[in-house]
DNA sequence: GTTGCCAACATAGTTAACCTAGTTGGCTTG
DNA sequence: CAAGCCAACTAGGTTAACTATGTTGGCAAC
């Protein structure tokens, strides 16, 4: 299935299984083949495979379920004001670190005393 | 360098990365580090520092040159790139969540063995 | 001095192996 | 029948080995 284009076999793989969630193939909630099955499908390893599966999980195209599979993202896009959201984001995110950070370092100090 | 969080070595390879880029530690047009000095540095092997390096090309954040190096990139201040903020808050959350959950875990353990 | 070769180093891609861990369904045992 | 175990499948992470290809600097040969 993957040509020699020049284009690596994950990039081809990847555009392929976007295309394929773009179009509704694969509709949002579905899950992609497994794994093995994309490689027999594809010709190609399990190795390029999981850079290719990997790759849509970092653009968050789809989410992974250990133990079941790689489902497309349900999600729509908000589009309102999203460099406010962003910001709200940021500051919540800052915020919930901080906490965290406090609360590791006394967990961490009571296993030491114990 | 690369804690054992539950954060996977090679995301927090390149958040480190990203910080470092995004700070101007690392000022555009200039090379990052080897692989095989980036992998000393941050104590990983040559093949996570290669996936982190690949997620910055990926992310559009660096552009690699064979034979000569890795280079973040001129244009595009990620500071505005609001692809790339997402994707930097959604590995903080994801930091964050697998954290809190850590925590959690040792705090009902504490609970149920006291 | 210049040319050309070559070794060392760089990114990039592919594959394979091993490990962890979650899910599921069937089968065995009580 | 019900409980629990277990095998087979799933995603995910890490490491290593090999290949291809580009760059650079030094050295030898002419």
């Amino acid at each position: 299935m993957v040509k020699k284009t020049g284009r690596p076999g994950y990039l081809q793989i990847a555009d392929e299984l976007r295309e394929q969630i773009r179009s509704g193939s694969i509709a949002p909630g579905e899950p992609l083949p497994s794994t093995a099955q994309l490689a027999e499908t594809f010709g190609a390893s399990l190795s390029v495979v999981k850079m290719s599966v990997g790759l849509l999980r970092n653009e968050g195209l789809v989410v992974g379920q250990q133990g079941k599979g790689v489902f497309v993202r349900e999600d729509a896009p908000p589009a309102d004001d999203i460099r406010a959201e962003l910001t709200a984001l940021r500051a919540a995110v800052a915020d919930l670190t901080r906490r965290l950070e406090q609360l590791e370092e006394s967990a961490s100090q009571r296993i030491a005393t114990s």
